[in-house]
RNA sequence: CGGGGCGUAGCGUAGUGGCUAGCGCGCCUGCUUUGGGAGCAGGAGACCGGAGGUUCGAAUCCUCUCGCCCCGACCA
């Protein structure tokens, strides 16, 4: 039972200076978290007994699926992590350190060399596999930039599975349990999500989804179809090709359209003088970058942004992109500034890549390469060459879904898991090979999934809060019932006592609010900020041998007997 | 790393060269109060982020530095 009155635990009135955040400013008023420094936390005792309840929902199912927990140390030598080149991938992200010999050690920003290669160590036939294996740990990554309290710190708490399959079928097989697993798990949290199609990044492999939780804060920008259930991150959302018509496309023609240098300006001019009809979308904006040294033009329809993250996820292997600046421009003097066309890529050395959008044999207005004119009727196919077709433009509200044509929603989103066949890339780096049932040795197929433990607190805080305070599912909160008990004499605190020991009887942790000294509207404030789902008040309603019941989330609040009052707020949480 | 903002008691803050750094919350003591962050009285608590400088005098001005927050870059 936790008491109040000797509770380590102290409400703040006012919300702390430095949190903007609902779960940020929440946890820290209502007394779970303190900050230590930037992206890093302490957890007092309501808050540690939170991230528990979830490690604990998590261990249930993750047990249930027949995974097996072990545990690394978040202090390793960085050998294994050189092998991977996880060192370079990482770079100022890993939090470094010597030991007093010298030797190089790292704070594990996640585990996959570890677990790889303590199966290595362990088996050496099919025959043991599938494996998956799963651990909580802590983790540490020196982001740039923390924010958002809990949300995204340098150390954080995280579930890590693997999967070690022979086949890519297994694979497919460990894949589904984790997914059915993750389902189940944040199901029992209370929290909203979607599954979402993910990019597997620069870790290879080919499946991949994000569990995201749906929420104005997240970092996360996804794309949703109402209709048919289609979901991406943003990243990862395909473009419909569109229908190319078949009439004949005039010849190429220059044109003089002084100071268009922007698609804005360039339609205003355009309309002037055709007439009107035009609009950004009929223009083709040229847009230079530099990529790994390179330099690339990513063309878009003119109404639409170039997004840099989505150009770079879907350029595999490239880790540097920038746009080009005026030292690009005096280098290459051919390309104007403003007036960029695709119709002499190949002269300048340019790798072009094309939205979808830019289909074969659609035609555009682009620049001309030459200052204050541009080409009209420049058909893709006919007058200019694309490399490569990649998705590279901003997604927006109301795009196209792919599966069903129907507008998609967009949405901001916490990601709470990530789960993605890795295949064989750490297998292949660190050598885990079993032999197969030929005798023959084969190399092993893996599979990742991560849950951001102490991230759900936050995701949770973020989804369930109100305008009072936090909000918990019963599952998760620091204890299922809160009793106040108010009053001067000793009645209420004896009463009080006796509905706690009963519930705990009936298996229902319980928070009992015993201080003596604080007033019942500092009791009550303190419960609505703490959040635990049912408040008993133990008080006036005495008079007619009944104590008052109140659910947080809906603020309803009924009288209920006193004699069965620990059956009856049984009732209420199952 | 670029841009912006901020560092004064546990928390929230006032204080733009002047004398003992002010207020609210919280904390301690006493009395009163007890269904919506109680009242009165008394009290403790601040190297004004740090270093250097200017000045008769610096929380206040200057230089450097450290830290924190927000936007962007970045982010298994």
């Amino acid at each position: 039972m936790l008491r109040m009155s000797t509770l380590f635990l102290r409400t703040l009135r006012d919300d702390p200076a430095d949190a903007e955040v609902a779960s940020h400013r929440l946890l820290v008023r209502a007394g779970y978290v303190r900050r230590i420094a930037a992206g890093i936390y302490s957890w007092l005792p309501l808050g540690y007994i939170t991230l528990r309840n979830i490690e604990r929902v998590i261990r249930e199912e993750m047990d249930g699926a027949g995974f097996q927990e072990v545990h690394f140390p978040a202090l390793l030598p960085v050998d294994a992590y050189e092998q991977t080149n996880r060192v370079a991938e990482y770079g100022p992200n890993l939090f470094k350190l010597k030991d007093r010999k010298g030797g190089d050690y790292l704070l594990a920003p996640t585990h996959e060399e570890m677990f790889t290669l303590m199966v290595k160590s362990e088996y050496s036939s099919y025959k043991d596999l599938p494996l998956s294996i799963y651990q909580i740990q802590t983790k540490y990554r020196d982001e740039a930039r923390p924010r958002s309290g809990i949300i995204r710190g340098r150390e954080f708490v995280m579930k890590d599975s693997y999967s070690f399959d022979l086949t890519d079928e297994g694979l497919d097989e460990s894949y589904n349990k984790h997914r059915d697993a993750y389902i189940k798990t944040f199901d029992r949290l209370g929290m909203r999500y979607n599954i979402v199609k993910a990019m597997s990044g620069a870790m290879g492999g080919s499946r991949s989804e994000e569990f995201l939780a749906p929420c104005p804060t997240g970092e996360d920008t996804y794309v949703l179809c109402e209709k048919c259930g289609y979901a991406a991150n943003v990243e990862a959302m395909v473009t419909i090709v569109p229908e190319v018509g078949t009439k004949v496309i005039p010849a190429l023609q220059v044109i003089d359209t002084p100071n268009t240098p922007t698609i804005d300006s360039l339609v205003t001019v355009l309309n002037e003088r055709f007439g009107g009809g035009y609009t950004g979308a009929d223009t083709l904006k040229n847009v230079l970058l530099v990529a790994d040294k390179k330099n690339i033009a990513v063309l878009v329809p003119g109404d639409r942004e170039v997004d840099i993250k989505r150009l770079q996820a879907n350029l595999p292997g490239v880790e540097d992109i920038r746009l080009f600046e005026d030292a690009d421009f005096a280098k290459n003097p051919g390309l104007v500034k403003g007036y960029v066309g695709p119709q002499d890529a190949k002269k300048f050395g340019l790798t072009v890549y094309a939205d979808p959008r830019i289909a074969l044999g659609t035609g555009w207005i682009s620049g001309a390469n030459k200052k204050d004119c541009h080409a009209i009727n420049v058909v893709n196919g006919r007058d200019f060459e694309v490399d490569a077709y990649i998705e590279s433009a901003e997604v927006r509200a109301g795009d196209a879904c792919p599966d069903c044509g129907t507008p998609v929603v967009i949405d901001r989103a916490i990601e709470i898991g990530h789960i993605f066949q890795l295949g064989r890339k750490y297998a292949e780096a660190l050598n885990l090979t079993v032999l197969d049932s030929d005798g023959k040795s084969r190399v092993v197929t893996m599979g990742s999934y991560g849950i951001g433990v102490s991230r759900a607190v936050a995701a949770i805080a973020e989804q369930t809060h109100d305008g009072i305070g936090l909000c918990w599912p019963a599952e998760i909160a620091p204890a299922k019932v809160h009793i106040v008990a108010t009053g001067k004499d000793e009645n209420p605190f004896n009463v009080a006592e006796n509905i706690a020991v009963e519930l705990e009887k009936l298996g229902l942790s319980v928070m009992l609010d015993d201080r003596r000294d604080a007033s019942p509207g500092v009791k009550f404030k303190d419960a609505e900020l703490i959040g635990i789902p049912i408040i008993v008040v133990v008080g006036k309603a005495l008079a007619e041998g009944n104590v008052e019941v109140r659910i947080r989330r809906t603020g309803e609040r009924l009288d209920v007997r006193l004699a069965d009052a620990a059956g009856e707020i049984a009732k209420l949480i199952s």
